[in-house]
DNA sequence: GGAGGAGATGAGAGCGCTCTCAAATGAAGT
DNA sequence: ACTTCATTTGAGAGCGCTCTCATCTCCTCC
């Protein structure tokens, strides 16, 4: 081994002390294919001795290539941390890039003079891909990663009209069909009798949260339906605590509620904990309906009624998705929509 | 701008355009000190034109410095992402890095094939140094930085002998003062009239478990002080699930202990959970002290009584070690202790 | 008016690697 | 023995940038 933080050695010294040329050296490094068995020993033991390791700046000079995609969640690191929907998407995504030998660089965007750092950081080329979620109507990062020509899967619909003009170039994403979960999970609750159904809805300037508002919407327009009526809708930002707000104002607003759509599960707990302090009790006064069916939903008292979407999952197709479109950057991919699914528990 | 996804425009490129050699093109984009004033704005004007950003590969192979520093959290991502330990550090960690234009990339140790991909990944060069955090005592990744002389700050003393002789050379870390801060819960306890004193510990091939264990044990080491009981320990793995297990074992073992110091509030959080289900009291027949004063102690029902320890700071100063380290590899740098202070709240 | 010096600019080397292409080697076929 | 062809190896260019050093320009001062 060499002297810790001495001079690194090179390419060309490994070959010195194995006596060939850097190009032998270089391909024994990336593979070995081509080079006589013995001449592959005798560089492998001069790599080993010298404690030689590629400079990754100077051979992504010449490949083009990092190894590495961004993983970019334009939330501030308290939600990022709180909310098992990142964990878990990540944990897909991870386990995905990881096979490929791909390193994942976690990027949290926090505030604007964030986002100008990281959309130099992606122009830059410290990346090969790019993977974003959670993106809010008016973040730029989108055009930037498309201005630089970053390949990029969204997770989640973006809402982002495409500025090159060029038809059928539409942004890669991968997402569930919101608006049927949506719409599933206010059906149930019509079906179980209940009539006066508010929703709890994320940040609408995320077309999550807008899809799953429209299947709620659309689920209470039948013939049969309730009338509509928007003092039922209020805003929980996809937080356990907006969750807990937005139960309070919808309790104020129409207190003769019978149920409640929280458009995440999160939000639900937060919401069964306002219902928990003012007395009603949960399904028998108001029928609770979360969304995502991860971790909270099941620990939740009463376990919670939600829409299972395979969060994991999604994470993996994203990264699959870009991984392809690296490895085959002409040919063609498509958004993939999973399907929502309607869980039923205890809860509503 | 350029066209999407064509060939990024050089610095020649630039220069070209703006009838500037690469020299000057590179003191302007570098921040632009010693070009006249009209020769810059005409660069500036060339720069936008072809929407050039400087490729970092070609740039680092020439620094060696890359201007991103990897956070490498020694647990799988169900823990990073369900303890708010880590999220508070990092935010602490991101606001000062943030701060110095310095990119954070968080890696997440998972498996034994990581660690040498994230070994491989470090010694490449891609960043310039590395924060460490939650390393368990065989943890080849310190070894493995050490070996490839990147600047490394740790979270938390690790449990590494210098393995390079080198006199005065230890690694460099934050830590709180677990002993003493264990020290103090405890005493607190025996000053509240706890005989029977139960200790959920973490990890115990982490210092800061062991480190907290021994304050637990010295304070009850004094003359007046109940004998020690090793059924009164048991490992929470620092997790809610795991102190729920615990106190369920001590509960078990010890059916009238009257006081349990958990190591982390997230294991309070489970103690409490397990105490309840098992009608005890809090604090009439159980007091309960947690470690951390994070969020959960404040939220949790009663509020813990905690050691409260400055996470944010501590991952700020992390990131000022390191930066100091970076800007000046030649003045020698101290471990830094913060203090740990009870906070007294209803629990115990 | 010319020497001296400060400041601005350009030429060119070189960072460590990959990759093309040509040369060398050796096996096989005629 | 000679050609043919596959296989292995090496020479060298070049990726895009920074930085040193030499050159050039333009003041200032005697």
């Amino acid at each position: 081994m060499s002297v810790p933080g001495g001079p690194r050695p090179t390419l060309e010294a490994v070959a010195a002390l194995a006596g060939v040329s850097r190009a032998t050296v270089s391909r024994v490094v990336n593979g070995g294919t081509g080079v006589r068995t013995e001449i592959r020993e005798k560089v492998r033991r001069a790599v080993d001795e010298l404690g030689y390791v590629p400079n990754s700046a100077a051979r992504s000079l010449v490949t083009r290539r990092t190894g590495a995609v961004a993983v970019i969640i334009a939330e501030p690191e308290t939600r990022v941390f709180s909310d098992p929907f990142f964990a878990q998407q990540l944990r897909g995504i991870g386990r995905e890039l990881a096979a490929a030998d791909t390193q994942l660089l976690l990027l949290m965007v926090e505030s604007d003079r964030d986002h100008e750092r990281i959309g130099r950081y992606l122009a830059g080329g410290h990346v090969d891909g790019a993977l974003m979620f959670s993106l809010h109507r008016a973040d730029p990062l989108p055009a930037m990663a498309g201005a630089s020509g970053l390949p990029t899967v969204f997770g989640g619909r973006p809402d982002w009209t495409d500025t090159t003009g060029r038809a059928g170039a539409g942004p890669l994403y991968v997402d569930t069909d919101n608006r049927d979960g949506a719409r599933q999970a206010v059906r149930h609750l019509l079906s179980r009798g209940r009539r006066r159904i508010a929703v709890i809805t994320g940040p609408l300037d995320q077309t999550s949260a807008q899809d799953r508002l429209d299947g709620y919407r659309e689920a209470l327009d039948g013939p049969d339906a309730p009338a509509a009526d928007e003092r039922l809708v209020a805003d929980g930002g996809f937080t356990a605590e907006g969750g807990e707000q937005a139960m309070a104002a919808l309790l104020d607003a129409v207190p003769d509620l019978d149920a409640v759509f929280a458009c995440s599960d999160l939000m639900a707990t937060g919401a069964l904990r306002t219902l928990r302090a003012r007395g009603r009790r949960v399904p028998q006064d108001v029928a609770v309906v979360g969304y995502d069916d991860l971790a909270p939903a099941a620990w939740a008292d009463p376990p919670l009624t939600t829409v299972r979407q395979d969060v994991e999952g999604m994470g993996r197709i994203m990264a699959r998705l870009l991984l392809r479109r690296l490895a085959a950057p002409g040919i063609p991919l498509s958004p993939v929509i999973t399907p929502a699914e309607l869980v039923v528990r205890e809860s509503g």
